[in-house]
DNA sequence: GCAGTGATCATA
DNA sequence: ATGATCACTGCC
């Protein structure tokens, strides 16, 4: 059976997100950005996916967290630019910092992904895609090689954790924002238990 | 707990 | 040119 007939609104699993989805306020994506999909592709063609279960906003120049809080450099350029590109740079001189850019151009804001699939931190994500500077001011897309997809589920908000941002102690008041978005990974457990209770003893 | 690691940026 | 900083990780 043809999927357009079943359900027609319905947006196809794997398709890449649009740039509208990121032409919008760094915390909506991010929290928006859980249960979506990561995908690269490798250098033989072969594409990976691996879904996003932790991410991080920087919401503009007032942000006291986000590179772009003192202005314009080399480095956070794309941060001003449009939603949609990809915002890479070296972290303590190891480590990529995988981000997207996100709202309004001439507004530094991003999203930093710091979990997907099987990598549990920022940096554990880019070596185990293989994601360095190359991709800096990319757009996420297909023909990038590196680009989101809605896998077509929602994450329930009651799976999602919020919490403060991780090292940004630098940032006064703004290292409390909780602009930290999780999907709670002790959750699934907890509803298991809950359904076993109400079965009853 | 803290060392490693090097690009980036402000200061000169 | 030089020194401080850093949206982290891995091993003590």
């Amino acid at each position: 059976m043809r999927e357009s007939t079943i359900m027609p609104d319905m947006p196809r699993p794997s398709q890449p997100l649009a740039v509208s989805f990121f032409d919008r306020p760094a915390d909506r994506v991010a929290r928006d950005l859980l249960g979506c999909v990561l995908a690269v592709r490798a250098a033989d063609g072969g594409v990976t996916r691996h879904v996003v279960f932790e991410t991080e906003a920087y919401l503009g120049a007032h942000d006291l967290a986000c590179h772009g809080s003192k202005g314009m450099t080399r480095r956070n350029a794309v941060m001003f630019g449009p939603a949609g590109r990809w915002y890479v740079y070296l972290c303590y001189g190891m480590h990529w910092m995988l981000n997207i850019v996100t709202g309004d151009e001439g507004v530094p804001a991003a999203v930093l992904v710091r979990g997907a699939g099987a990598f549990v931190g920022p940096g554990r994500v880019t070596r185990g895609l293989g994601i360095d500077k190359a991709f800096d001011g990319e757009p996420a897309s297909r023909r990038a090689g590196l680009w989101f997809e809605n896998a077509g589920i929602a994450v329930p908000r009651r799976l999602v954790e919020r919490t403060p941002r991780i090292g940004v102690g630098y940032a006064g008041a703004w290292a409390e924002k909780p602009l930290r978005f999780v999907v709670d990974p002790a959750e699934p457990p907890t509803i298991r238990a809950k359904r076993a209770r109400r079965r009853g003893p």
